[in-house]
DNA sequence: TTATCATTTTCCATAATTGGAAAATATTAT
DNA sequence: ATAATATTTTCCAATTATGGAAAATGATAA
């Protein structure tokens, strides 16, 4: 998986159920590894393995907080994957600058802090 | 990558920037296997099977033409990837329904056949 | 039929991914 | 300092992915 190029990274990390599960989960909000591993059959272990691939994608970034480490969703990142998808899908690009704008005034309000 | 989720083939797929260059080539205009083997430093066989891949993953599909075999874009699947995206990013899940309407309307004229 | 062309498949070696188990690190509590 | 908690890292084995080379398939041309 060694390529610099940043999609690849992040297609990688979403190609697995599991971490598009915990995905999931932090869009709802942030949580910390231990609680994420609960949601899955994996050892404390694999899950934190699994979360380094969405950090190195950038998907998620880490806060941490005593001993604990929060995982956040970073919201930014959707908009790389967006741009692509609406570069593959002609019907789509009437709509990226339109959407664009829309995300660069609403999207700071979602991610509360960072 | 054995596994009944789609969205695990799509998005691995999508990992791999030589197939995502194959896309890319073939948002443009289907293409055969030769024409696209052409573009990359693989041999006819490793392209094929890349274009299995993305054809496993129903990002493309493939119709014959005397010994050539012709590679088309496969809009449609791009739904589920928007969609999925959409769930992650709360603030665009606003916007799908438009987009999904828009697309039902639109997309069968940019499809031209299969 | 035989030859040629386009593509796919098989075989094989190499590299990457996966997750368990246990050791290591870091932080807090006693 | 010692113990406990949260997380990460290392080591390891099993599985999967990758692409070259060459054989196999399928279609057309001579």
């Amino acid at each position: 998986m060694e390529n610099d190029n940043q999609l690849d990274g992040i297609f990688f990390a979403l190609s697995d159920s599991k971490r598009r599960s915990i995905l999931t989960e932090l869009s709802e909000e942030s949580k910390t590894v231990g609680e994420l591993a609960k949601s899955f059959d994996l050892t404390m272990g694999a899950v934190s393995k699994n979360i380094k691939i969405l950090e190195n994608a950038k998907l998620i970034y880490k806060s941490k907080s005593g001993r604990q480490v929060y995982c956040h969703m970073n919201f930014d990142i959707w908009r790389e994957v967006a741009k692509f998808i609406a570069m593959q899908t002609k019907f789509w690009e009437r709509r990226l600058n339109e959407l664009e704008s829309f995300i660069d005034t609403q999207a700071i309000g979602e991610k509360n802090g960072r």
